[in-house]
DNA sequence: AAGAAATGTAAAGTATATATTGCATTATAC
DNA sequence: GTATAATGCAATATATACTTTACATTTCTT
């Protein structure tokens, strides 16, 4: 359940998690949370982080609704 | 700040907030406020209400980062 | 191999999303 | 025009996202 896709974009864009946190506004922790799949982000900070990584939303948080939830 | 392009869709589909509700597992509140821009719903709760509204992501959560932050 | 940078992880605290209950108002159907 | 459904709005309670601080481990650079 880790967000591969989050964490291929950052780093295809060669930024450290700290970087996109600072971008996002948000913490290191957080960000490395959302990669591992740990938490469910609010909407803004998703925003914030595709805004950073230059993605849009479905790009990296859409999931199938086959996908069953995994936690 | 209210999202109309939530609101427009549930209603193209003839659904009530209640309906919504039940469907994303949520609260006839919580979809109300959301719809009134008023909260800034988690990831999960954005995807449930995709699913109910059959649409993605973007189509109703995206917006664009110039549209300068209102809350 | 040593030092630095990046990442994983954990505890405690704060902010806020979401639920629950309840009532008031507006729209819809008969 | 009255009943019924749909929505708006508030208060309180609970769950959890997110921060802060801190330390351990892994990866990168020299």
């Amino acid at each position: 359940m880790t967000n591969t896709r989050m964490k291929a974009q950052r780093k295809k864009l060669n930024m450290s998690q700290t970087e996109l946190a600072q971008k996002a506004s948000a913490t290191r922790q957080t960000i490395g949370l959302i990669e591992a799949g740990e938490f469910n982000p609010s909407l803004k900070l998703c925003l914030s982080i595709c805004y950073a990584l230059d993605v849009t939303l479905d790009e990296i948080f859409w999931e199938d609704q086959s996908h069953e939830k995994e936690n």
